[in-house]
DNA sequence: ACGACGATTACGACGCGTGACAGTTA
DNA sequence: TTAACTGTCACGCGTCGTAATCGTCG
C-alpha cells in the first residue's frame, strides 16, 4: 500500500496523473511547458502535485486533441475558459474572454462537421476494401 | 484553349492532376517518392502523365489519410489492392494479397470507429464550450 | 521565341512529442 | 534500496513549403 503518487491531500503525482489520464510523464511535462497545465503545487523535494480537477482539464485537453488544435491554440482556448470562471461576471475582461471562447467553440463545431464528413468517406471507404478483400476469400 | 495538361491521349501532366484532386504538386511528388503513385509515364521530356485511374488513386489515398496510416502503411495496402486485380484469381500471390487487403480493411474499419468515438466526444466539448461562452453573452 | 508548365535538388520548418542522463526524493 | 521523479538538451519523424536553376511544351 501507500502507492506513490497518492497522497493524504488528495494531491496525485505526476505518475497517477499520467495513467489515470492515458498520457506519457514526459507529454504531461511537456504540456506544462506550453503552458496549458502548471501544477497545483509541488511537493517539499519539488515533485508536481495535481488536483482532480487538473486530471479532469488534462482529459479535457486530450479529447481535444482529435480536432488538430494545436497546443498554443488549446492554450489560449483553456485560458479564457478559466478567465470566465474567475472572473467576475459582467465585466469587460469576461466579456473578452467570452468572446475568444465563443471563436473556440465554433472552430471546434466547424472541424467536428469537417472531421465528421472525412470519416464518413472514409467509413465508405473501409466498406469498399473490405469487400474487395472478401470477394477473393470464397471460403471464410 | 488547349489547356495544358489535356493531351490527346487522355493523360494529364502533374498540375491538373493536383488541381482535381486537391493536392499541391509537391505532395504529389512526395508521395510518389514514398511509392504511392508512379506516373503512367513520361512525356518526351521528362514531365509526369498520369491516368484518371491514377488520379481516382490520389483521391482515394486523400481520402484515407485522416485515418492516420503512414504512407507507407498505404503503400502496401495499395500494393495489396493492385495485386488482387492484376493476379489471376483463386491463385497463392491473390490469397496473400486478399489477407493484407482484409487486414488493412480491418485496421481501417476500427480507426474509423474510435474517430467516430473520439468525434463524438469532441462534439459534446465543442457544444459544451459554445453553451460557456453563451452564458456570459446575455446579449447576443 | 515566348509564356506557362514542369523537373530536380536541397534546405528548412513546424508540431508533437521522445530519449537519454545524471542527480534527487519518497 | 528501489522506484518514482527532477531538469535539460537535443533529436526524430512526418509532411510538406520554398527556392534556385534549368528544361519542356505548344
Amino acid at each position: 500500500m501507500s502507492g506513490p503518487g497518492t497522497q493524504r491531500s488528495g494531491l496525485l503525482q505526476i505518475g497517477e496523473v499520467a495513467e489515470r489520464v492515458g498520457l506519457s510523464l514526459r507529454t504531461v511535462r511537456y504540456y506544462e511547458e506550453q503552458g496549458l497545465l502548471e501544477p497545483a503545487s509541488r511537493s517539499p523535494g519539488g515533485f508536481r502535485l495535481y488536483s482532480t480537477d487538473q486530471v479532469d482539464r488534462l482529459a479535457l485537453i486530450k479529447q481535444m486533441k482529435p480536432l488538430g488544435f494545436t497546443v498554443q491554440e488549446m492554450r489560449e482556448l483553456l485560458d479564457a475558459r478559466d478567465a470566465l470562471r474567475s472572473v467576475p461576471a459582467a465585466s469587460v475582461p469576461a466579456e473578452t474572454a467570452a468572446a475568444t471562447l465563443s471563436e473556440y467553440a465554433d472552430a471546434a463545431a466547424k472541424r467536428c462537421a469537417k472531421l465528421s464528413e472525412q470519416l464518413d468517406q472514409a467509413k465508405g471507404l473501409a466498406g469498399q476494401l473490405r469487400s474487395e478483400a472478401q470477394q477473393h476469400r470464397t471460403t471464410s
